[in-house]
DNA sequence: TAGGTACTTATGTCTAGACAAACTGTTGAC
DNA sequence: GTCAACAGTTTGTCTAGACATAAGTACCTA
């Protein structure tokens, strides 16, 4: 519970908002454990003086690290660093950016890359009207050698060219992020069962093995829908590792 | 694309801050769809004189609604409104309360209650020293009177008084938050495996079946570890359903 | 026609202050 | 001695501006 006066160097000719400059740096020493758990800061009107900014500006800075669980505050009597808990809200990523992340060696098997007409379903999830052709991508993911996931994916033609070899070497989020979309929210359902017969195949796995299965549709910053995804990952070797917040 | 005039009645005699009013009657208009897809919001200095607010209130309301990914702004062009997703992030809600919400009157049978020390694994966890007694929790949550989930949960002592009577009648989380405990962040890992004879028998499912398997750890707003949960769910009657951004 | 330059528009950042409300601890009355 | 009222501290909300910066547009020139 103690209380270390703060000093943090501003510089007002970079680029980089003030407020975020103090938001890193609070960050960096509260993750490093400069600043211990329990540490009370300093009130903001002196805070905001001693580091040269106005309040307002200063309290940006600790709204941010509040919302991403690093601060607590309490009116009338103070703000507090807290436990830095894992806190990544399992971003939008792939599959494949968090194997590679890992140093899991992900490949990618590309079985199938065909534009067609998707079952209704998908069409539906999709926005699209049925029958219109859309990219079908089957594909199997290694890690290590080993099968990991069977996973098929939808996607409107037009926001990204796909071929075989681009897949191969990259996730698919990664080639439509280069491809300038920005992917916003998604909202996935996560189940199981047991595997069918050519899944067990693909996968390598016994006969009825359990499989996590995952449906996710993705959309983009003004709300269209960028991808309908369609996975089962083998239960034995795969887990989804999530952290919720609020 | 087309932009409307905007009334917002504000009552700036209400203890509900201004910035939220107008966020809250915003949020209200374009989930109902009066303000539609693509509607553009006026700029922020005559929103604001309209509303007879400061700009940065009037920015504060907004900036919520950027948070929520109701609306998107671009600098240089302005604020538009994106469709209205189903945005629900997987709060930190029980089972119980899902149920309750959903119309589908749950009930619990308590297995077993008891204050003992629990496993290693699990005290580490709970970040107390091996050998502690905590809460041991055994449940069995019904869903219109069918099995649905065999639920084993560890509490440290002294954060509330569980009981028999009281865990028949309200989720943990309730119970939790009723006791002055701020849920704050929990970290899940999400598996599949296949139900052994006994959960099999508990849950009402052939031999093998496969079940969706959930452990959390929930911490509260100072940091502290409130509970550590190891949950099976029959995959036939249950799916975790999520919400991403960003 | 193609290209870039300048202008317009709207959001992004920042300042300096004011008052309100919640929490804490202390003092005073009974 | 106990409890309630009060004062001090700190965050919460709000105002009224200023200047910076990015995106789009119109125009002018080569």
């Amino acid at each position: 519970m103690t209380e270390t006066p703060l000093s943090i160097p501003i510089d007002r000719s970079s680029p980089v908002p003030l407020y975020f400059q103090v938001a890193q740096e609070l960050e960096r020493r509260i993750t490093s454990g400069e600043l211990a758990v329990g540490t009370r800061l300093e009130n903001e009107l002196v805070l905001a003086e001693r580091l040269g900014l106005s309040r307002p500006t200063l309290r940006r800075s600790i709204e941010y690290l509040v919302d991403r669980g690093l601060l607590v505050r309490k009116r009338g009597v103070g703000t507090q660093v807290v436990m830095p808990r894992v806190r990544r809200p399992l971003e939008l990523s792939s599959l494949y950016d968090d194997l590679s992340r890992a140093g899991e060696h992900p490949r990618t098997e590309v079985l199938r890359l065909a534009v067609e007409a998707p079952p209704d379903a998908v069409a539906t999830l999709l926005e699209v009207d049925p029958g219109t052709e859309v990219y079908v991508l089957e594909r199997l993911r290694y890690a290590r050698d080993e099968p990991l996931a069977l996973m098929h994916n939808y996607l409107p033609v037009g926001l990204v060219g796909l071929d075989e070899e681009k897949l191969a070497r990259q996730g698919l989020y990664q080639l439509l992020r280069a491809a300038g979309v920005t992917l916003k929210i998604a909202s996935q359902s996560i189940g199981a069962r047991n595997a069918t017969a050519a899944e067990a195949r693909a996968l390598d796995e016994p006969r009825g093995a359990p499989l996590l299965t995952m449906e996710r549709t993705v959309y983009d910053d003004v709300g269209r829908v960028v991808e309908v995804g369609s996975h089962v990952y083998r239960a034995s070797r795969y887990s989804f590792e999530l952290t919720l917040t609020d």
